[in-house]
DNA sequence: TGCCAGGCCCTCTTTAGGGCCTT
């Protein structure tokens, strides 16, 4: 089973495009190790402006709870801290991949941080899934669900035990006792078609890892 | 002036288009 550490995050932002000016305006995010939620972080962030009655009531987050929250550059300098060089995760990943990428840029900061994106795994792990929606996997799944989505602590979270979950999927379903990091991101570049396959090559791989550590 | 995301997957593909997913 995995046992390295990996960071679950997620953004609420302004919109759906840093390069057209958007922000976060809230970051959520879930340290697993060993399969457990060990830590997490959380933040409002003022993103410099007003947000539209559209993202209101999407996330629920209103004008007047950004109002005396810390700015952006406060918050992701954080953010940064708590990340560190830890494997990401998050879905959809590359929605947020370039919000982190350009709020931290703006701190002359450039993670090189590895990430992963549950979303495009979960069309491998759970092909027959009604579709690959956050809310969907989760029902799906039979994961706890509070009904609360589009907060970020709560699809970090959400996330995370999807990110659990899967794991475990593969580990009952192929019998794979080790599933590192980079073994998920060649998962999610896998033509649907060879999972299969590629699970048997790496089960008989650590069998025969296991036993020229014995011999 | 008018428009405005973008990255990835799938397939009736690759000289491309449509759909998914995130906010």
């Amino acid at each position: 089973m995995q046992e390295e550490a990996v960071i679950v995050f997620d953004f609420e932002t302004t919109g759906s495009s840093p390069k057209m000016g958007d922000r976060p305006i809230e970051v959520g995010a879930v340290r697993i190790e060993n399969r457990m939620i060990v830590d997490t972080f959380q933040s409002l962030m003022n993103p410099g402006f007003t947000i539209t009655s559209f993202i209101e009531s999407i996330t629920g987050i209103g004008n007047d709870m950004l109002l005396n929250a810390p700015p952006c550059e406060e918050v992701m300098e954080q953010f940064a801290a708590f990340i560190g060089t830890t494997p990401l995760v998050a879905h959809n990943a590359s929605f947020d991949r370039q919000f982190l990428d350009s709020e931290l840029e703006q701190l002359n900061l450039y993670p090189e941080n590895a990430m992963a994106c549950s979303m495009l795994i979960s069309r491998r792990i759970f092909p027959n899934a009604p579709n690959h929606k956050l809310r969907t996997l989760i029902e799906y799944c039979g994961l706890a669900n509070n009904d609360v989505f589009h907060r970020a602590l709560e699809d970090a979270e959400k996330t995370g035990h999807l990110w659990i979950t899967m794991c475990d999927t593969i580990y009952e379903t192929y019998g794979l006792e080790k599933i590192p990091f980079p073994l998920m991101q060649q998962l999610e570049k896998m033509k649907k078609v060879k999972v299969e396959a590629f699970f048997e090559r790496k089960v008989v791989e650590q069998k025969n890892s296991m036993l020229h550590l014995w011999n």
